[in-house]
DNA sequence: GTTATAGGCAACCATCTGGTTGCATGTCAA
DNA sequence: TTGACATGCAACCAGATGGTTGCCTATAAC
């Protein structure tokens, strides 16, 4: 995964707020996440080819509309392969229980 | 805390790398910092103020040394407060456990 | 006191970034 | 097939960003 991507495409808030939205509602198209916006529609499909280029956002093509899908899978791993340098000993006893949480054996 | 300028400071490179150094070794000075990078004193300079500026680092003089340490509690802010937002369930869960361990009456 | 060392300040520069506008393309509907 | 709608492409622009160099200040060492 290109770390560096993830960190530049997160650096900026209209991109945030973007993610924000799909959270919010999933599988939104370019128009209608440019809705509300004081921003233009070439502006906020910039802000999305970033968004997909760091695979925060995935899309496919559905007649002439395109929809944009949230991928948190990146998010998650900055979170584990990073912050946890920070976090070390927080982190490792934590994934531990998210270990066992997921395998309940 | 200004999470924005937080995420601008993480976007960039040589300053996560800054935090990364200051990880390995807590407390050095602008000059320790900048031995073996491609860049001049007044670059490191330049990054370390807005990783100040961000607190991710802390830093006061000893004499004519200026000494920088790492705070890494936005860094465990921003995990908490925006990663929490796309990992909820597990964050949810893990942050109980977060807590347990802190206060293991 | 003089000199060396650690850092700060300011001007400058090239490139990146986030935005715009104008026009082209592809698809649905009548 | 003609028009409306959703998106893509490209040129352009102002301001932010990351870096440089030159010089200044403050402290330590001799």
């Amino acid at each position: 995964m290109d770390m560096d991507a993830v960190f530049r495409a997160l650096a900026d808030k209209s991109r945030r707020s973007l993610l924000d939205r799909l959270f919010g509602k999933n599988g939104q198209t370019l128009g209608e996440l440019t809705e509300g916006l004081a921003m233009s529609r070439q502006a906020v499909s910039k802000h999305l080819a970033i968004l997909e280029d760091a695979n925060l956002v995935a899309a496919h093509r559905r007649g002439r509309e395109k929809l944009h899908y949230l991928n948190p899978v990146p998010i998650a791993e900055i979170a584990v392969r990073w912050i946890g340098k920070y976090e070390h000993a927080q982190v490792e006893a934590l994934l531990s229980l998210k270990d066992h949480l997921e395998k309940p054996e």
